[in-house]
DNA sequence: TCAAATTCTGACCAACTGGTCAACATGCGG
DNA sequence: CCGCATGTTGACCAGTTGGTCAGAATTTGA
């Protein structure tokens, strides 16, 4: 049954992409950029409806409230994040799980910056909306990374230093390349980040959490390629 | 002649402050509030006529416009900022002067948390106001001291490291706990970050950029108190 | 004391805000 | 072909926005 309501709602579709599912992600994506630009607060609904080419009530057909929007994008936008999290277990060599990790969050910040800034502006706000996901998934998420750290430490793999605040630098100095990347191109006198930046960036932030975990430099190094964007799933 | 002026002024205060130096800053530190949280789209001065204790009308008294608010409240906030600039000469020992930096950026962070926040705004924003400070200011600094970091480097007292990435990774870590506080007490459990908390912070990322650099840990390690916010200006 | 400068403020404005709604268009299965 | 669900849209609304302004209140120096 479950599969004939699927086929029913196939034949709906044009080019196998239903119209809803197609505005929808005209709409998010619109957003995301608005909200990235202006906030919540300072962003408008007659804003991203003009960038999404709609009308503003059509907008609202899709999304009843400013908030909904919000909240539909602050989940596309958490599932990545979320996905990154899992990696590092217990059984990882330390050096290879951190820099690993350090490098998926650093191609992240390069891949969806826009994701990025929406998540620093929640935060910056006090986390209207992320809090609960603060307190509980994130909480935890921590708490168990902590009980690793603590095991490859009485393991003489690396000193004994706080999950917390090692994961809080690394976030930061991973998100940075995205959230400030006007101040990082000043710096750099580059018009556009490039492959080579975000490469040492990752880099030097692998060397400081390693050496700074008392960690001896892994080995194994390799940058990836996997451009995600809401505007490229939208076509 | 100047001196005249002055003390004439000196007579039209009250309780040797002017009204108009009062107000000022009174709307100033109720801005600082607005736009920390709200960003400057988000912002109204309504809102901070509000917290101000003022009439909206009486704000635009002293600030033609809301750009010119932000103006003022940006130029007051870029001032200690420019201050920990100055430190950090060839003639220190790089140690010594990198944790006392990183040290400084932590407590800054801590003494005026909404500062960190609206220059993070501006810099998600795109810096459209410090667009020229950035390319001007900020990069002939870090150009500086990427001379002194070559200078250490050649004398063998540390590696030879990328002094933007460097000092783009310190201020992430650093400002990560005035921006980020949120996060960092969901994390941490605390319903408030305390002394401790930013030691804990300033000693990790401290040994993380020593470490990185390949400098031998630093001896000088010393905690220091000196709350500084608009509002007790303000009185 | 008094005129001038400064400070204060309610009333007001055009533009815009998020959101509603009724009328209309479209495309589908039958 | 019809009838119905889905999608589209301009007109509209009350509330808010940044900002102006005339006039009143006050503080000033002499």
């Amino acid at each position: 049954m479950v599969e004939k309501k699927q086929i029913r709602k196939a034949a709906h579709r044009t080019g196998n992409r239903s119209v809803r599912m197609r505005n929808t992600l005209k709409i998010l994506s619109a957003a995301e950029k608005v909200f990235a630009e202006k906030g919540f607060d300072g962003a408008t609904t007659q804003q991203i409806a003009d960038i999404a080419k709609l009308p503003k009530s059509n907008v609202h057909y899709y999304f009843k409230t400013k908030r909904d929007i919000y909240l539909a994008l602050m989940q596309s936008i958490m599932a990545p994040w979320l996905e990154s999290f899992q990696a590092i277990s217990a059984d990882d060599d330390p050096g290879d799980a951190l820099a690993g990790y350090v490098r998926r969050k650093v191609m992240l910040s390069r891949e969806r910056p826009l994701a990025s800034r929406i998540f620093a502006n929640e935060m910056i706000r006090g986390a209207p909306v992320l809090s609960d996901f603060l307190r509980n998934e994130l909480r935890k998420w921590v708490e168990e990374k902590a009980q690793i750290v603590k095991q490859w430490s009485e393991k003489g793999k690396m000193d004994d230093v706080s999950a917390e605040h090692l994961f809080t630098i690394i976030w930061a100095a991973t998100q940075t390349y995205a959230d400030f990347e006007i101040q990082i191109k000043s710096v750099l006198g580059r018009q556009h980040l490039e492959s080579e930046d975000y490469d040492a960036a990752a880099d030097l932030i692998t060397r400081m959490v390693l050496r700074g975990c008392g960690i001896s430099q892994s080995n194994s190094e390799q940058a990836q390629q996997r451009p995600t964007t809401l505007d490229q799933l939208v076509r």
